[in-house]
DNA sequence: AAGATGTGGGAGAAAGTGGTTGAAAGTGGC
DNA sequence: GCCACTTTCAACCACTTTCTCCCACATCTT
């Protein structure tokens, strides 16, 4: 299968379930690797907001993250703590030759990512969770009436 | 692995965490260590201005502050009080053969920089802080509203 | 069946750690 | 004020541990 890229608007996009190795290694599944073998290099900057999830950003769609930061001011209280909570999270790390990455170990630990976890496609980065934690939360969050209309009134 | 400097605004990013030994010596992380050593020289001037979280700048580019200092009147307060706290925490020391730091005795016991600490990447300098205190510092600032408005207008 | 994808593991190199020795700085006595 | 002794500090050496890279196998897909 081919991922369409069609106008795209999202560059990653649905679940592949994996496993994280012993050695808290990610293998990156094959319909992602091929868009970013197509449209990145090899470095990549992991990091997490919360320390439940990973963010997994190509580098260079990291870089304009950075970009826009720059443009606030150092005493901004958003930045700062935007700031500390993804260095807090955060490594570059490089895929290996089997296409695989490191996970930073504070993250593998904070957000239990390890064993059976989900890649999932979300714009221009991936994120990796824990897939049993995943699926709990799934069943704990219910639609409420507002969120149906807000659907509705997308026409969704 | 490599660190990218590509039209590097961040010069060190993440988070290495690592110990400081009993000597009160800290081991550069081997991938800040690359930047520095293709960058910078041995020299480096450590200090801070709260006392809490240790600043590593490679002295080239402490030079670079004390340059910007050096445009303002010498009775400017703003100046006055940055100089005493820099000067207060502050000490030039040098790298030995292993990749070491001797962090400054003031530091070590006015931040609780020993044992597990964190290493992280910020622009131009490195800072040093216990890590046990990092974490209840994240845990504690939460994001409110403004700050996902903020994001979001952002595009992050 | 054959290629592509995913998985595990081992060897060698790199990173990290602790300790010891020699030099330098600090202190006290003559 | 100078000399000698003591103590601290820093540089170097050697060992241990971790991690990275790569090879080889298993499994899935077409």
């Amino acid at each position: 299968m081919e991922l369409a890229s069609v106008g795209a608007l999202f560059m990653f996009r649905g679940n592949h379930p994996t496993r994280v190795d012993e050695k808290g290694r990610l293998k990156v599944p094959a319909e992602f690797k091929r868009v970013i073998d197509e449209k990145y290099g090899q470095q990549f900057y992991i990091t997490s907001l919360d320390g439940k999830v990973a963010q997994v950003y190509p580098f260079e769609e990291w870089e304009r993250i950075e970009q826009k930061l720059a443009g606030l001011s150092n005493f901004n209280p958003t930045k700062k703590k935007f700031l500390d909570r993804t260095n807090y999270y955060g490594q570059q790390v490089e895929m290996d030759g089997q296409g695989r990455l490191l996970l930073p170990q504070l993250l593998r630990e904070s957000g239990q990512i390890k064993g059976e976890v989900a890649v999932l496609g979300n714009l221009t980065y991936l994120v990796v969770r824990n897939l049993e934690l995943f699926k709990r939360e799934i069943e704990e969050e219910k639609f409420t009436p507002e969120d149906e209309k807000t659907l509705d009134e997308l026409g969704i």
